[in-house]
RNA sequence: GGUCCUGUGGCCGAGCGGCUAGGCAGUGGUCUGCAAAACCAUCUACAGCGGUUCGAAUCCGCUCGGGACCUCCA
């Protein structure tokens, strides 16, 4: 693999050379959440593989304008009605309870916010535009107040599943009856407008009738608002690939006559026992619970950043099982590196090299521009903590500009692309304060050869939750 | 049923035609008042069967597992 990024494209089925549209600049779209519940891991996942896109993308000096949208509107119209009437709420204050609770959640994974968040609800005008475009083509219909898109038409001069690699026939064969289908020409055709019954509380007037808008059409109207009809990179979850990105791409076509993207990126599911995770069936966990603890199937709490690096030690297009078993090796792996990291900032250079440092920041490049692949970044960032490790104890030399460059490579992919943080044990509180003191007293004990002060402080502040570690340059502690 | 993905050492997880992935655990050392930690070194692989090839974990076929989508889902 040379130096130029290359992206694995769910539309050509594999890796090509990533070239935006404009010279150093580019469009990126994400599918984010529906916001009538709590974000689940899995879902979390999602967002921190495309971070973890968007942060190499501007390491690579590109100029990325990162959309993605909160979907407060459309089809989370009917979970919301049987909700709100349970818990007397207005759809709003759902939504903003849980869009609250979201942005939280990407705060504590270190993701950075989107350069734009737009709400489908906030764009009601846009779809009901693109609505009446495709009806002038002539590839949607009206029945019964609704609008839905018609596939086998727009199949016949288009490629209806260019992107998920289906076809028509196959999918004819394998529909089921559902309710609502008598409305449809064929069951393959989407809405793009639903007519409102009279239970639905979201709703909006337009020309065909008081509804809201179809299941896909407010990703195809917010991406090419801030992206144009044509972008560069539009990501989701593998689960998201049909239809709703099917429908997306059909969208795009029927109303501008062109493809919308031109990299279509897939992240793989988070399985749990073996099983993807999902609202649906329950076979979830949460972010909260997780890093507290507090549930039936983790052995012990783990950090955000902790359970990132994690997820960064696989590929972002490979199913990722979670358990405490891989969570905990990863937690040790993660501390080893953060060690690695810490001494890097006291090694001392000299005037050559034992190593080819050169080689080793490039391959950091290598790894990334091979679709993002970040576990072999991190077998990398291992290697180089092993040569700082050497470096240490004398057992292998650095130049003082290797020095510099190796510093300068570490914390960018590190910290800026993995988007690591380092785990601090101290908050900079009273009790941060309170054992400096303890430590100083226990350290004066040890000076003296007073063991008997010194382990019964060590062993008192084990029971108490604080482990105290001795090593040539003084103490540490941690808590729990 | 249809479409597609996948099966790597004790565990997690890269690689996808020839070259040590890496992490955790295990083992052996170093360090240390003790403890813990840390550091260094190191063993165990490519689901099975057949084929292509000078050479296959990597390509092809079959068999047997696992999973996703086809219905809201990241």
């Amino acid at each position: 693999m040379d130096s130029q990024l290359h992206i694995y494209n769910t539309l050509k089925g594999d890796k090509e050379l990533f070239k935006p549209i404009t010279e150093g600049q580019i469009g990126m779209y994400v599918c984010g959440p529906t916001v009538y519940s709590d974000v689940h891991l899995g879902n979390c996942r999602t967002f921190i593989s495309f971070d973890m896109i968007y942060r190499y993308l501007l390491h690579s000096n590109y100029k990325v304008r990162y959309v993605r949208n909160i979907t407060d509107a459309g089809h989370l119209e009917a979970s919301l009605a049987g909700k709100t009437r349970l818990d007397q709420l207005e759809p709003m204050e759902i939504v903003q309870k849980y869009t609250v609770g979201f942005h939280d959640v990407m705060g504590m994974f270190n993701n950075h916010p989107p350069s734009i968040e737009p709400a489908a609800t906030g764009h009601i005008i846009e779809q009901i535009e693109i609505v009446k475009t495709i009806l002038d083509k002539g590839l949607a219909y009206e029945s019964n107040g609704s609008v839905y898109f018609d596939v086998e038409k727009f199949n016949k001069e288009e490629n209806y599943g260019e992107l998920s690699g289906r076809k028509i026939e196959d999918l004819l064969s394998g529909t089921r009856d559902l309710d609502g289908q008598d409305e449809k020409r064929s069951p393959l055709d989407f809405a793009l407008w639903k007519k409102a019954s009279d239970s639905h509380i979201m709703r909006w007037p337009s020309p065909w009738s008081d509804g809201f808008p179809g299941w896909h059409l407010e990703c195809t109207a917010m991406s090419t608002k801030y992206l144009g009809d044509t972008f560069d990179i539009h990501g989701g979850g593998m689960d998201l690939k049909f239809p709703h990105h099917e429908c997306e791409v059909a969208q795009g076509k029927a109303s501008t006559g062109k493809s919308p993207v031109n990299y279509w990126l897939h992240a793989n599911m988070l399985t749990l026992n073996g099983q993807k995770m999902s609202k649906s069936t329950g076979n979830t966990i949460l972010p909260g619970e997780l890093f507290s603890g507090d549930n039936d199937i983790m052995d012990k709490a783990y950090h955000p950043t902790v359970v990132r690096f994690f997820m960064m030690q696989a590929h972002y297009r490979s199913i990722l099982d979670f358990s405490s078993a891989a969570l905990t090796a990863s937690e040790k792996g993660f501390t080893k590196l953060m060690n690695a990291m810490a001494e890097l900032e006291s090694v001392a250079g000299g005037s050559d090299s034992s190593f080819e440092v050169k080689d080793l920041t490039e391959s950091f490049y290598a790894a990334m521009n091979d679709d993002f692949n970040t576990p072999v970044l991190v077998a990398r960032l291992f290697d180089a903590a092993t040569w700082i490790n050497k470096i240490k104890s004398g057992e292998a030399s650095i130049s003082n500009a290797d020095l510099e460059l190796l510093k300068k490579e570490m914390k960018a992919f590190v910290f800026d692309v993995l988007g690591i943080r380092t785990l601090d044990a101290s908050g900079g509180n009273e009790l941060d304060a309170a054992m400096d003191i303890v430590l100083e007293l226990r350290k004066n004990a040890r000076e003296q050869k007073d063991w008997g002060t010194s382990d019964l402080i060590r062993d008192r502040l084990k029971d108490a939750g604080i482990t105290v570690k001795d090593s040539a340059e003084g103490s540490t502690w941690s808590s729990n």
